[in-house]
DNA sequence: CGCTATGTTGATCCATATCAATAAGTGTGG
DNA sequence: CCACACTTATTGATATGGATCAACATAGCG
């Protein structure tokens, strides 16, 4: 794989502490690769092969059962994704797809799991990447079993503008139909929950938001440290 | 605390493959207690003082907001939790309470950061049992987002047949208005959802669960590795 | 024994899904 | 650059899963 990338992967929280001969070692089985929009990296119940890392782009974590399918999360750069099944050596439980052209790193998952071994500040980071993924999926189930769909599309609102710096107004960072689908509805529903907010001065068009009656759309919202921050 | 728990602990995954001195440093820390059901162990967004180990009785991790509750998870022995929060020194993101008398250990967590940064073999296997809980958690979200309540039930009750043995008949192992909040529901939909899965001759008397027509049931529930096998 | 919490059943209401039609983008090739 | 096809978004009408409210039964438990 081309060094130019190597900077960009080291400065990960994942890689940044471990040493450099490790670092150097797992780049080397490493290959990048561009992958047009709409492809389909991995389909869950595969063999977890290849650790994942966006350098660009955007990929779509979903899973599919008996017709239905649903998303489960977004990854953006720069990010590894299904680190759990690597480590576990175990099928993966999510298909991913690209969402746009993206550039993706795949280190293979035997390296990954050979280095942990070797590595101790490698595998504190590991820990602590898998201890925060694991409080992402917590409150997301928490975001799912105790609101309701116009709950979760207000309190995504705040989390999103906070997101994109504060301001009254910003922009949606998906697709409707998808943003659907990650807030657990159908994009018919989504669309009226967006009519729904309007009485606290929302208002979208395409994928411009603006928040005219932001107290108003708190008060609602009831945004939560504890479902609704993700430094936490 | 007494070393007569000490093998039962030791025998965990968690603990079993770390050095003998450190398990020694660990329980030192340690103590055990005995609460009565009903009481309230931890609060959500408390600090992360202890990782807690139960060794008998059971104990619920449930959430609440806005004055809605659900529960998440239920912590039978042997085992622990609250590790993520352990390990990433944040505020637990889940109450928790004892459910029935219940007797557990609790190891303060800055004792258990301090002993994975030096025992490699106690790192790895919390990476390990992290892991598992991650993926627990987005098997029971994929649970969540791509099944009706009656879907889920069936395949709650394919996967405690399972778990009991594989008999037709077989016990649950929750109270009905803790299986509701388990599966995301009321009890009343519960009760309802029971009686919706007679024509796969189900019969319920209490706890008590019998299986009459296994092949209509499974192929009503289309039970998935991929969400229901809780070793993958 | 009662008392209290849990479970069941029925009636009704509400949120959300589904189905259907239309509108609005978006990209493609002529 | 436009016309066309195709996907996405919106809107309306309707169906349905599930929640809520209320009454009653039942089962633990002191």
């Amino acid at each position: 794989m081309p060094e130019s990338h190597y900077p960009e992967i080291r400065a990960l929280n994942l890689f940044e502490g471990m040493d450099e001969t490790h670092f150097q070692s797992l780049m080397r089985g490493a290959y990048v690769q561009n992958f047009p929009p709409q492809i389909e990296l991995i389909g869950e119940g595969e063999p977890s092969d290849f650790l994942h890392v966006v350098l660009s782009g955007s990929v779509d974590l979903f899973s599919s059962w008996n017709g239905r399918e649903t998303s489960l999360a977004t990854v953006r750069p720069i990010s590894t994704f299904i680190l759990a099944a690597t480590i576990r050596n175990a099928p993966y439980l999510m298909s991913a797809r690209t969402l746009e052209k993206s550039r993706i790193v795949l280190i293979p998952s035997q390296d990954v799991r050979a280095i942990f071994d070797v590595d101790s500040n490698f595998a504190r980071a590991i820990v602590a990447e898998l201890a925060q993924c694991y409080r992402a999926v917590i409150k997301s189930q928490k975001d799912l079993k105790l609101r309701t769909s116009l709950e979760r599309l207000a309190n995504y609102l705040l989390r999103q503008q906070k997101r994109a710096g504060g301001g009254a107004a910003f922009e949606l960072d998906f697709e409707k139909r998808r943003l659907a689908s990650v807030l657990g509805m159908t994009p018919e529903n989504l669309s009226r929950a967006f009519k729904g907010l309007q009485p606290y001065g929302l208002i979208v068009d395409g994928i411009r938001v603006s928040i005219g009656n932001q107290a108003e759309l708190e008060k609602f919202a009831k945004p939560n440290p504890l479902i609704d921050d993700f430094t936490l």
